[in-house]
RNA sequence: GGCGGUGUAGCUCAGCUGGUCAGAGCGAGCGGCUCAUAACCGCUAGGUCAUGGGUUCAAGUCCCGUCACCGCCA
């Protein structure tokens, strides 16, 4: 039998949960959810990572253990999780006693694979932080990013992994036909990394007190990657015997699903340290890494909306976490990068929740009820245009979740609403009320129209955990179904109760909406300063040149046209000056340019540059050079 | 610099192995209906499928070049 096991990377506790694990965690939950639903045996892991650096300093900040600060924050992943109504299996930390015998078997394999060995390593050290740096981590000038001192080179001695051994397993297993790194894109990223060459892997800290004791190695702790990515089989029992009877069953069985949900952020510890480490010690493999993207803000929309900004929290307080849940799942195509903004969310809800499913239920309710004294239509139909949409919306929507896709998989529910919608206008049932003859046609028609939501709030089950029930109950289903097999067409009751309607979604005022979220906070009185990179800054290229000639642009009050000497070249470039500066003033001249601005055409000129220029209340002041330099000297 | 990816209607995106592929949803406009949460239904998008070549009877769909953007390179 299939048995399908899904994780959570487990959490660092050094943060809050943020819409980042948020999503990631119903996703899983909503596979899991859909798993069961199709009856097998299922296992949902998430939890939390907790040893390491950045947790020892938080703490040590604070004034309290680190066991005490992950205490903290785990229990703020917990009331998050339920909130959302997570339904996970388990929650691991990677300070319980049974992850650390986990670790420790682990760690004895790899021992006894010979893939362990210990070396000098030689790196740039930070003495306050007591830590090692790589050269990319430092600050320009070899300084610590934390305290920003110089660091000094330093040699330690560490237990090694000889990752470089695995190289071309590695690549076998990218390429490997059941496609074990999703999506592709990602699987590309690893399997360049990894054939441009692997060196051997340092899984062993000194100088880091707050992590597992390495075996064999006093004095030093794991290394926290190791440590983390053990969770997965820790979990199950892994090195307990006589307590690994899930490890058997999810882990160790024969064609069982075994899927990791990473972001793109930690690809390279999913897909080239922990099955590294799994090859070394013989045990099976993920069966599936799947990699997704991130929510971003979107810039531009933002700046449109004047500052609307990610507020998952009010999102959820209003509208509760089933719609959240079901934003997250329709708006990102599972895999890609997405943007989330409030506009979205309330464009997203209107028209999927509000109008589409929440209104359909509500004119499909007051009908029947109306026309069947508060019950369900009284007769079925089994042969109308809506039962072989909804069996090909069935299907679709189950291929989707099992790949996962579950923009899609909502995308075919939706496809029946809007088919049941059509139905309901073409037969207008509504002209039939009062007239016994028709009562017949009246209850085929809307028994059609509720079965049809019935099938889609089934569906609906893994994704709203909590409103896809009440939507059921909404249209006489109290019990929900505990199969997919609720998704065939027939199973609505007969001459049960309807509740009487009541929105389960009501619509959003956009406008006031949107209004109420322009943030109370500082923005406009006090405009946070938007930093920019050295490399940013470096995009614009400013150049010293000469002014050879210089015009007034005809029928302008400002414009004069220069000619300038880039020393490797002579532009025109147009500059706004000619009130303060006469053109006669400028030959000559040195100014400064910028020299890779986008060509642009003022008064029918075009201008190939930007002359600087300080500006005292719209007036200008040149810049010049202190003293005469090359033309073309670049201006940093 | 190397490798990989993206560029399709105002917006978000589908288009696998070349031949009803020029599409969907949202938004906008017009019309209809009134059971329903100002919802629902119908019609309306004249987009050089970034761009220049090429292969082919036939190319968003394959090949080469160019431009722009993005990701990875411990």
């Amino acid at each position: 039998m299939r048995t399908f096991y899904v994780t959570t990377p487990i959490y660092y506790v050094n943060d809050l949960p943020h819409i980042g694990h948020i999503y990631t965690t119903i996703v899983a939950d909503t596979l899991a959810r859909f798993h069961r639903l199709a009856g097998e045996p299922v296992h949902f892991l998430t939890g939390t990572d907790e040893h390491g650096q950045k947790i020892e300093r938080a703490a040590a900040e604070q004034g309290i253990a680190p066991i005490a600060l992950a205490d903290r924050v785990v229990a703020r992943f917990h009331e998050v999780w339920q909130q959302f109504g997570i339904s996970n299996d388990d929650f691991i930390r990677t300070t319980e006693p049974r992850h650390r015998l986990g670790v420790e078997a682990l760690i004895q394999r790899l021992y006894a694979s010979g893939d362990l060995y210990v070396d000098k390593h030689t790196g740039w050290y930070c003495t306050p932080c007591e830590t090692f740096y790589t050269e990319k981590e430092l600050l320009p000038g070899n300084l610590c990013p934390i305290h920003e001192l110089p660091v000094e080179r330093q040699e330690e001695e560490n237990v090694f992994f000889r990752l470089s051994r695995y190289q071309d397993r590695l690549l076998e297993w990218y390429d490997s036909q059941t496609e074990p790194v999703r999506p592709r894109v990602r699987a590309n990223e690893v399997r360049s990394f990894v054939a441009s060459g692997l060196r051997d892997l340092s899984v062993s800290r000194s100088n880091l007190a707050w992590g597992l004791p390495f075996p064999g190695h006093p004095g030093h702790t794991v290394y926290v990657w190791l440590d983390a990515l053990s969770n997965y089989i820790t979990a199950l029992g892994f090195g307990r015997p006589g307590e690994d009877q899930r490890y058997q069953d999810f882990w160790a069985s024969e064609g069982g699903v075994r899927l990791h949900l990473v972001g793109k952020d930690i690809l390279r510890h999913h897909c080239v340290y922990w099955p590294a480490f799994l090859m070394a010690a013989g045990l099976p493999l993920p069966s599936t890494v799947f990699v997704h993207g991130f929510w971003l803000r979107d810039a531009k929309k933002i700046a449109k909306s004047t500052g609307s900004a990610v507020r998952p929290d009010e999102i959820v307080s209003r509208f509760g976490p089933d719609s959240l849940r079901y934003f997250l799942l329709r708006e990102m195509v599972f895999g890609q990068d997405a943007s989330f903004s409030d506009e979205g969310f309330v464009d997203r809800y209107n028209s999927d929740l509000a109008n589409d499913l929440g209104n359909t239920i509500s004119r499909l309710v007051t009908l029947s009820r109306r026309a069947f004294g508060g019950l369900t239509p009284p007769e079925s139909c089994a042969d109308n245009p809506l039962i072989p949409v909804a069996e090909s919306v069935a299907a679709e929507y189950r291929q989707a979740m099992e790949e996962p896709a579950f923009s899609r998989a909502l995308e075919a529910l939706w496809k029946l609403l809007a088919e049941t919608n059509q139905y309901i206008v073409e037969r207008q049932p509504w002209t039939l009320l009062g007239k016994p003859e028709e009562a017949r046609r009246l209850s085929r028609i809307l028994w059609n129209g509720l079965e049809a939501v019935r099938i889609v709030a089934t569906g609906l089950l893994p994704v709203m955990p909590a409103i896809a029930p009440r939507l059921l109950a909404a249209i006489g289903q109290p019990e929900p179904p505990s199969s997919l097999a609720a998704l065939a067409w027939g199973g609505l009751a007969n001459s049960v109760p309807l509740p009487e309607p009541s929105p389960l979604f009501p619509r959003i005022d956009k406008a006031a909406y949107l209004a109420d979220a322009q943030p109370t906070a500082p923005a406009k009185s006090a405009p946070e300063k938007k930093m920019v990179s050295i490399d940013e800054f470096f995009k614009t290229e400013l150049k010293v040149a000469t002014v050879q000639a210089a015009e007034a642009v005809p029928k302008s009050s400002k414009l004069v046209k220069l000619t300038v000497d880039l020393g490797d070249e002579v532009r025109t470039v147009v500059a706004g000056i000619v009130q303060q500066y006469p053109p006669e003033s400028l030959v000559g001249r040195q100014v400064i340019l910028v020299a890779n601005l986008e060509p642009a055409k003022l008064m029918g000129i075009e201008s190939q540059g930007m002359v600087l220029a300080a500006s005292i209340d719209g007036l200008p002041v040149l810049l010049q050079p202190e003293r005469a330099v090359p033309n073309g000297t670049r201006v940093k």
